[in-house]
DNA sequence: CTGAAAGCGCTTACAG
DNA sequence: CTGAAAGCGCTTACAG
């Protein structure tokens, strides 16, 4: 590719001084004499240059772009990891982009042009299976964290989600209602893997207590299915309690509920996960989970290993809470 | 940096060839005999190497990823469009990352260190302004699509906001009610800018009518203000007919209505924007955007202009549509 | 403080 | 089909 543009060397030459100068005047080098300075942003400014950013990197070793890869965009939640994450990244110079995995054929990117991971200097992985999904295709100095997954060769930060279950079960097992359960299924290995963890503390928690869940549903990432499962299990029981294993569903099934003129806290129970905003708005009692304090962990951790530090992968654990509304 | 890695030389040393031929293999390049590549690729898995992405973004002068610049991540639309998007750049061999753009930190980051918006080959904005906000800071040759805002620098791939308040006013004007709005109050440059010119349609539509607006609520993106702002609404008025230039804001519109146990389309109308699942849930009429097919567009246009296709910029404008449901 | 030069690790005509 | 070599545009000791 000829795609002649300005280089370092032209505005060398047109303001008299060598590459070298060049380089440290745009690299805010204090080794460059004011006045000389002076002149090289002038003509750099004339000329309209602009580092070619992979000759810097090729050179240099380093982006300060860390990739943050995540099973979908949901929004809320993965904003708000995301500002905890740059928090931290900030402060060092660093900012992130986001490598949405949402699909098989991102993922087979990946795998394909597994240098595309290489191109930035650490890598964020959220809630997916790094080690079985990804680990082969990154490069063994590659700095990782993997977040909500608790992975054997990188070290993680991650909510207890089966303690967060076990808070749902103490909650829900309390009231004399038919238990039942709406999660997500993994259809791919691409999806989200925090869902089995929560139904089992959940299911730990209950059984402890002598009680048995009806009828476990479990359904994709869809509003409307959400709304249909609520429409079955108030068809089963008018008197229930249901564990959501994400605020995502816990919306359409008090939606179906209120459809139907069933009072919260009386014809039935839910209990949520996540603490989203949603949750605040509609009074549902739900998991809430430390979700931008996990993103600074793990971007402190990042930077860290960035800078050299080498220790074992360990995980850190956040401990959800049980936040009572009313349902 | 001394990163010792395992470069093209090691491959090639090791496997008795010259780089220029193991070059040609990981680039499947089809002048290979068999018998060569088979040995460079044992020897690539044996010494386990992986190409440095700078050097080969260096001479081969691309990147075949492109840069998707959001506002904020939302969820529903951005993954919608991003899905449209790389269902063209897929068939090309392209692929996405995200830049959110949600803070003036991120911004600055662009800014300051522009090079890295250099880093690929192309690049989506989303609902900004982008000729007073980036346009200086990307350089004359970055092939550049604008989606959601009408560039005059750029191509352009756009719904027709304008049209969409239209059709929301018409339906509206309609009933005997207090007219009221809501809608997105930008408070940062670097907030979607779309909100206005449905509010504009809108007042254009009534006023054509003979009609007035009552009052018009600019609020943040923000579920509880739309929440207490509908309390504000209905105890100003038992009469009105509500439109949010954002399906966003309308759940909670319809859900304080519920609370104090008000009927829609008796007791007061509401007329949404997007179409998203939320507003297919709730049965609220609302304005369809073709979001998946924006993407695409954007995607086919962008990938042309790399090839290197040169010609103004235009703007493709696509038609809104009212989805007539339960408001 | 500054310039000349080596080197980063690839790709790609070129010559065979 | 393949190797030697130039070149991509920077950074960074090195020597002054």
């Amino acid at each position: 590719m000829k795609r002649r543009s300005v280089t370092i060397k032209d505005v060398a030459k047109k303001a008299g001084v060598g590459v070298g100068t060049v380089s440290r005047v745009i690299n805010n080098s204090p080794h460059v004499k004011p006045k000389t300075r002076e002149k090289v942003i002038k003509t750099i400014e004339e000329l309209r240059y602009l580092p070619n950013p992979h000759a810097r990197r090729l050179s240099s070793g380093h982006t300060k772009i860390i990739t943050t890869i995540f099973p979908q965009m949901v929004g809320e939640f993965h904003q708000l990891l995301l500002s905890g994450l740059d928090r931290e990244l900030e402060k060092e110079g660093y900012t992130s982009f986001v490598y949405p995995l949402y699909s098989e054929n991102r993922y087979n990117f990946v795998r394909e042009s597994s240098d595309f991971v290489l191109g930035t200097d650490g890598l964020i992985v959220d809630a997916l299976n790094v080690d079985k999904l990804l680990s082969s295709f990154i490069p063994k100095k590659m700095p990782v964290v993997s977040v909500e997954y608790e992975s054997e060769t990188y070290d993680s930060v991650l909510v207890d989600n089966y303690y967060g279950g076990i808070l749902a079960g103490d909650y829900l097992a309390n009231f004399d209602k038919d238990l039942y359960i709406i999660t997500h299924k993994r259809e791919s290995k691409l999806e989200s893997c925090v869902f089995q963890e929560r139904v089992n503390g959940f299911l730990e928690s209950i059984e402890r207590k002598g009680r048995k869940v009806k009828e476990i549903f479990e359904i994709q990432l869809d509003w409307i299915q959400a709304f249909n499962t609520a429409k079955r299990i108030f068809t089963q029981s008018k008197n229930c309690a249901i564990f959501t294993t994400t605020d995502y569903f816990a919306f359409p099934v008090l939606e179906y509920a209120r459809v139907i003129g069933l009072e919260p806290k009386k014809d039935f129970y839910l209990c949520s996960f996540d603490n989203l905003t949603l949750s605040d708005i509609l009074k549902i009692t739900t998991i809430k989970q430390p979700i931008v304090e996990m993103g600074s962990i793990a971007g402190r951790i990042l930077l860290r290993k960035i800078q050299g530090y080498n220790r074992k992968p360990q995980a850190v654990v956040l401990k959800p809470e049980l936040i009572l509304r009313n349902t």
